[in-house]
DNA sequence: CTGTTTCGAGAGCGGTGCTCTCGATTTGGA
DNA sequence: TCCAAATCGAGAGCACCGCTCTCGAAACAG
């Protein structure tokens, strides 16, 4: 929670993110290499409890799947909070990786299948680790706020859906809508489009993130058992519901 | 959390849902008055802490407000599971009524005027009573399950959307969908139809499902502080995409 | 080989939900 | 009116939690 906890953990993780045998550094000693392996297992611990548990995790549990005492635990990471900002943050690496992998596997040219393969790869990404979804997307833990290191990642799969939109203007396959968005809204949103770089239209932009929003709400009803129970088909029921946005957008 | 409990709880609730001045009923001793005081007592006590604290409520905390011992409290409730099953039943009704109310008050014949109507009241709703929201809408808390009591009072909000869908199709206002749903899906939505006792196209009621769906996600994404930082400007952009939806369901 | 750093264990603090017992009080029927 | 029964609040206690501190052992660097 703190900021320079949070800095600490960061600092932690360069050593595994930043691989060394990149140009130029050091070999790591030995024990640089077995305090990162012990970090990956306590994350992956940590993962298996969340999985089973739910989104209460416990410290103590971790460490004693470990065969360690609790306080152990903080050798590795200052505070609970900063163990679970790494799950989150690997979690929202792994959306994004899925969500753009989709995206970058269907055919360029087909905007809509990109569309429908994004949002399809989201929702198998989330019914495979409800848990870590639930900690992405769910309500916000009381005490715990966000660093900003997790904005970036967390934008990925919007930034794709967006993407999508862009490429379909940008190869005049997609007409935008005809609309203009009211005045004090049309500048934000065309602010929200310098910032990402993106050349889409407002009123599109603006229906690529309804888009966005009816994905995060049919995974967050379907996950957290809020579906309907008379609706067996869900697969087929989320393929049209992401149709139909994808209508909205103007997706051919 | 266990079925019993829960039904001690229901019956604690009984006593003051159902007011004992009505016919028949003998009046309840003084002791039986002074216990429902002291449950509502709790219930506010708990709700302020939940707005104050977020969503982990401790029963402790709410019994020292209360000046009493924190066993002292399962005298009234039989564990903290059950007392946060009352406030979510009471938040459900609260959210019920606030949207219903919304759509009661606008002029009958105004479709889209009602839809808009009944969505900002469920935003307004949400952005006064936070804590609550998540504890309805945000992730399951892990050992939870929601007793069968909150299912009909959750789906007063999106029963009252698709009333406004079915109002348009009866007065011949709103023109259906011409799409079908594909087969197995269709059989689905359509056996809804039923069990809500709604006539409305199965297309129809899908899109107003998407109607919904996208509530709830751009509620939590605002409230869950998701929304872009980039959109100063709230209130115009909920009615905008809200306003989307009304069009994507027909709505003149 | 030696001084320094890193690490795990252990004890401990204040907090939590929850159970049990024990007096005090209130209630309702004889 | 009196008395047994029901109800209630307090208190102690259990197991768990996140977290801090200390201490001895091990691994490192010079």
């Amino acid at each position: 929670m703190r900021a320079s906890q949070v800095k600490s953990s960061a600092l932690s993780f360069d050593c595994c993110s930043h691989p060394w045998h990149s140009e130029g550094m050091v070999a790591p000693s030995l024990r640089a290499r077995v305090r990162a392996g012990m970090i990956e297992e306590i994350k992956t611990v940590a993962r298996r409890h969340l999985d089973t548990d739910g989104a209460n995790l416990s410290l103590r549990a971790v460490a004693r799947d470990l065969g360690m005492v609790s306080s152990a635990i903080y050798r590795y990471f200052p505070s609970r909070d900063d163990l679970l900002t790494a799950l989150i943050l690997e979690a929202y690496d792994a959306l994004g990786d899925a969500v753009e992998a989709a995206d970058a596997a269907a055919d360029r040219a087909d905007l809509r299948g990109r569309w429908l393969a994004a949002c399809r790869a989201a929702r198998a990404w989330a019914l495979a680790h409800p848990a870590e979804y639930a900690l992405l997307y769910g309500s916000p833990v009381p005490g715990y706020a966000a660093p900003d290191d997790t904005v970036a990642p967390a934008q990925r799969p919007p930034v794709t859906l967006v993407g999508i939109l862009r490429d379909g203007v940008a190869t005049g396959r997609l007409a935008p809508p005809d609309e203009e968005l009211p005045e004090p809204l049309r500048g934000d949103v065309a602010e929200l489009v310098e910032l990402l770089g993106m050349d889409v239209p407002p009123a599109l932009l603006a229906r690529g993130m309804a888009g966005w929003t009816q994905l995060f709400g049919l995974i967050s009803f379907e996950l957290f058992g809020r579906i309907n129970r008379a609706l067996p088909h869900r697969d087929e029921y989320f393929d049209h519901q992401i149709g139909l946005m994808a209508d909205l957008a103007g997706l051919p």
